[in-house]
DNA sequence: CCTGTTCGGGTTATATAGTAACAGAACCCT
DNA sequence: AGGGTTCTGTTACTATATAACCCGAACAGG
């Protein structure tokens, strides 16, 4: 079987969703932007852009810094992958391709495992409205939040 | 009156309070973490490692990187200050100094206006409670929790 | 006193992360 | 053809963080 989050076919899935949900926006997904995707999403845990840069170089010899920052911008406005501030490192997101939220950002939370590195993505309403009350408490207007817990995955912990 | 976060004898009192926190915990608050705390705490914003090293130069001309990481390192480990990972900067905790918390980290939160760049601490209960069952919900021992919400003060607001 | 050890800090070099600025290609519209 | 927009290539640079090594002060045990 492939590496990463899943099977060659579940990858060709995901980015044939976010073709499609690239369509709906009138955004395009580049080959270039494509190709970063699809190694964010092959990755098992969160990349670096010069881990990314360094595999995209294979496919495509000149890229250099800006080619993939730009590319990961792209992608991040569109909600397709997120940025791991703790790890300066990035993710594809879970969601996309669930109609729920297509197409932009929304409100999530990372559990990162300090022992092996892995990174689950949440969505925790809880947490969301939590967070939220507290902003007004404070009267501040909240607009993205970053929430990152570090800790020991479930099957490091055993 | 002086600028940053309280007069000079405001900065006074934080310095000692700091003091007697590394000496009941069998550390030492060295003339070199002294100054960087003091740094840390007379600037309004969040200040970055290399804004720090600028100003550390002035009273100690031979400072280079490590000199601050050092020193920021362990004032982190004390609890005294923390840092933005949304801003690679550090602030100083404002709860350093009051018992309920004495010596070590805490979990906090932090509210950042993206248009002043003022930044400030918070300590939600309800937050922090939220993202523990949430961690536990998914089988993860939670650690350390980065929460840093992007938004606008309620001075900027207006 | 000598000696091993710990700690704090100086110094140099390097690694990692992110951006600015400009040029060219491709495409669409008139 | 001309002119706009979008995307990418390319060069150079800035910002953030750490590795490695050395040295001296402080201290403990012999
Ligand atoms: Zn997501
Ligand atoms: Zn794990
Ligand atoms: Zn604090
Ligand atoms: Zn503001």
């Amino acid at each position: 079987m492939a590496s990463g989050q899943g099977s060659a076919a579940v990858m060709e899935r995901r980015l044939a969703a976010a073709e499609g949900q690239c369509i709906r926006a009138g955004v395009q997904l580049t080959e270039l932007r494509r190709q970063v995707l699809a190694l964010v999403l092959q990755a098992e845990q969160p990349l670096g852009a010069y881990a990314l840069l360094d595999r995209l170089k294979e496919q495509r010899p000149g890229a250099a810094p800006p080619t993939v920052y730009r590319a990961l911008d792209f992608l991040l406005e569109q909600g397709l992958i997120h940025k791991v501030e703790r790890l300066n490192a990035f993710v594809g997101c879970v969601g996309a391709g669930h109609d729920h939220h297509a197409g932009h950002q929304h409100a999530h939370q990372f559990l990162i495992c300090g022992q092996c590195g892995q990174t689950t993505e949440i969505s925790d309403p809880a947490v969301t409205r939590a967070l939220a009350e507290a902003a007004a408490r404070s009267g501040f207007q909240a607009g993205h939040a970053v929430v990152e817990v570090e800790g020991r995955c479930a099957a490091c912990a055993a």
